[in-house]
DNA sequence: GCTGAACAAAGAGGCGATTAATGTCCAAAA
DNA sequence: TTTTGGACATTAATCGCCTCTTTGTTCAGC
């Protein structure tokens, strides 16, 4: 594990990723057990530079059978991409809900809240040179999420597939700039503030 | 120069530096040394890997003395660097410019235009993983231009400060996303439908 | 400003030995 | 069915020591 990047994990299907696609017979232990090493890599990274991180700190941690773990991941790294990739997922569906009631909290001050309060969490990944990989791989997620919302929009039902791909992707990265704009001058300006912001620039015109 | 990374120059300011920082004087001599090293080190990273083009392949191929080289480079990177920089000054310097008469290509369509005849040296970027470092690089530049651009433009004269420079880098990130979108899907579309892509998008209502 | 040659310093690669960590397997418990 | 603990084979990091390549510096002279 010394070459170890967040996005290199294309290398097989492996025996954890099975239980992670299967949606169906959440079984409580099985949530309960991911959660814990979920956890508790987060905690230990925040704690020691992420390379000093054994699995066998994290099952110490985690009180968690060694074999255990090796059944729901395939390593330490599937297991903190199966963390950030499960907040993605969260902020992308978030992205491709539509917020036509305004009771709803709208969804780019949702993200900025939730991701603001995970600053620890980006200076880990910043400082281990993992944030590219991160930003890349939320690059794929927003644009899909985008990409749902703006599928729904009546505005654009004339654009073709492909020009809808790509408003998405455009989007998603001026959101990501925005964001990390944002958390690198330490979160000054509120969530409201910044989602107002992108209201006026351009998601109003757009969706 | 085993870890090299095109963003991981900040190390010293380095010799070479100077001469590149003196736009006073531009020696014929200097400028055509630099621009034989330029060239030939990109002509190499085009034909084998970038690790294994050594100082002394780059010096034989330029035919330039050794001590020549370290006259204007620091390193290896550093020559990359240099080379990259330029090329992003080009493209920031395009963005930073309005168009107001219509006899001027658009910027959008230059930038995609140039860069699609790069797409070689992209792929080169991509394969020995410094194409994240070079987005990183290029969200600088991109921004800075589109800030520059943005300030002379007198519907934004009420903007904050902060606002602006928000905005630009929002703006630096949809065209680089898009930028990418269209690299990857093997540059199908022409440079003038990307640019009135991206103006029926954000430009339009921004500038 | 550029050169060439000479030289010190750093680094990559090979190798055997040692030690820590990883990943697999299975019988048994929950 | 999931989880566990312990035993076990495999891998990977580390070290010392060596060799050879590449790097980066220096300087007298064009």
């Amino acid at each position: 594990m010394s070459k170890t990047e967040v996005s290199n994990s294309k290398k097989h299907v492996g025996p954890g990723r099975k239980h992670a696609r299967q949606k169906r017979q959440p079984d409580e232990r099985v949530r309960r057990t991911r959660q814990r090493l979920g956890s508790a890599l987060v905690e230990l990274i925040q704690e020691k530079p992420i390379n000093d991180v054994t699995v066998q700190d994290v099952l110490d941690r985690a009180s968690v059978g060694r074999s255990t773990f090796y059944l729901h991941y395939r390593d330490k790294d599937d297991l903190l991409l199966s963390q950030l990739e499960g907040f993605l997922e969260m902020m992308s569906t978030m992205l491709s809900i539509r917020n036509d009631q305004s009771d709803r909290v709208a969804p780019i001050e949702e993200l900025f809240a939730h991701i603001g309060n995970e600053t620890k969490l980006y200076r880990v990944l910043s400082d281990s040179g993992r944030l590219k990989d991160f930003f890349e791989l939320a690059q794929g997620y927003f644009s899909r999420g985008i990409e749902k919302r703006l599928k729904e929009s009546k505005r654009l039902k004339s654009i073709s597939r492909d020009e809808l791909s790509a408003r998405a992707c455009a989007l998603a990265g001026s959101v990501l700039s925005l964001l990390r704009w944002w958390l690198d001058r330490g979160a000054r300006e509120s969530p409201h503030a910044m989602d107002k912001l992108f209201h006026r620039m351009v998601w109003k015109g757009l969706v």
